[in-house]
DNA sequence: GATATTATTTCGCCAACACTAATTTTGGTG
DNA sequence: CACCAAAATTAGTGTTGGCGAAATAATATC
């Protein structure tokens, strides 16, 4: 029954998948098999099978060999379970004592067993947040959500002011590098060389310089400062 | 490999039953394959099914017909859980707005998700309790329980004035029509009456008097008050 | 345009766990 | 002691969701 209304509880399979064609395909492109196994840790052809029984669902539109996106309904269901992980990490982090590095498996983990309940007292008693810890934006409880676009660190001038806004990187050991120079949301950055062919970038905070790879500063996406 | 070293991830399925192998064999007899599968709402193949899979595993030990009892090591994987969803129960309790009749559906499937250092945090942020918002003892992270013997309110002598130390009441409607009435851990009763032939039970609290049925009753369980 | 490479899917296969129906064991009871 | 009911198990099935091997489609290359 594609798109049946009444929404039975998805398995956290189910919920893993699409959050990854979330990620996957929010730059556009829908995503490959191969990239959702990679993300999943899982092999191609355990992908394929399990892209046949969403799109049954009418959880996602796959086209073979072409790829998979989401249908509207599976989007909503993605949003929800972004919107558990970020919360999650947001509260793990204030109330638990988490580190920006660590939180991320812990909340892979709760965002399956959360109820509805549990994740909007969290929300209200942090206050409703906007954004998680990496400063990535929390979808809505309604499921909308607003991307905001910054720039990468190497696209800015040489010169400029700029606050980090939000932070990318999976890995925990690169989180935790950033942290120690005090690279993370909400710090103020100036921009004092860079380096060609993606080389090395120099930058200033408020209390040091430091120098850091073309690739890690791409993670480091960033706004002119507010008055 | 009966009682392999390298402990796995138990499944959701494993540690439910292991939990509820422990509470049906707490009171000395093994536990019925039948008591299992009417506790975890299975049918009785089901759970004869897992169960060789749990003797295979080392976490019981089974005489066919005969029940079921956890071994040391089934045991030890057990008190894990029961301490993981008591310290969810106290904390949800107490920093996120649940009452002590909607805690318990969330702590039950959050504890296959938590890990053991979320749940020593959460412990810390609770002071380390020794019991859960029912009067239940938590198991130590070391695996060893305090189970302190206290008497039905039925058992109590005319006259007597307890402190109610533990509810037992798994109906979040019995729990609901307690809490009405403030008959909770740390409450002070005085035992007015008993009626024979199981018959209602008066009782004073601090501002009211009521008559309690004997079913209810029974799951009030006291202590006499400290001096 | 033929072919090599890569992505994807199909084809069995397996393990965990649930179920119903049928069978066996156990523990009484007349 | 024969028989019956309850408890437990076995037999057979289904679903979910993994896997590797092999086939196939899309893409890139010469």
């Amino acid at each position: 029954m594609p798109g049946s209304l009444a929404h039975e509880p998805l398995t956290r399979s189910v919920e893993d998948y699409l959050k990854a064609i979330y990620h996957l395909s929010s730059k556009g492109e829908p995503a490959g098999t191969n990239d959702i196994a990679h993300l999943l840790a899982l092999s191609p052809p355990s992908v394929s099978g399990m892209i046949k029984r969403l799109a049954e669902q009418g959880l996602i539109a796959h086209a073979p060999y072409r790829g998979s996106e989401l249908t509207d309904q599976g989007r909503r269901l993605a949003l929800r379970m972004v919107r558990r992980h970020r919360l999650l990490e947001a509260y793990l982090v204030e109330f638990l004592g988490y580190d920006w590095d660590t939180v991320h498996e812990e909340a892979e983990r709760l965002e399956h067993a959360v109820s509805e309940t549990l994740i909007e007292r969290m929300a209200a008693a942090l206050g409703n947040p906007r954004t998680d810890p990496h400063g990535d934006p929390i979808p809505m409880a309604d499921g909308t959500i607003h991307e905001f676009v910054f720039n990468p660190l190497p696209d800015i001038a040489t010169g400029s002011v700029v606050e980090i806004r939000r932070v990318n990187a999976s890995e925990p050991e690169r989180l935790r590098y950033l942290a120690s120079l005090g690279l993370k949301p909400g710090t103020v950055v100036t921009l004092l060389d860079r380096q060609p062919f993606n080389g090395p970038i120099s930058i200033r905070t408020g209390t040091h310089d430091h120098v850091i790879g073309h690739d890690l500063a791409m993670g480091l996406l960033c706004a002119p400062v507010e008055g």
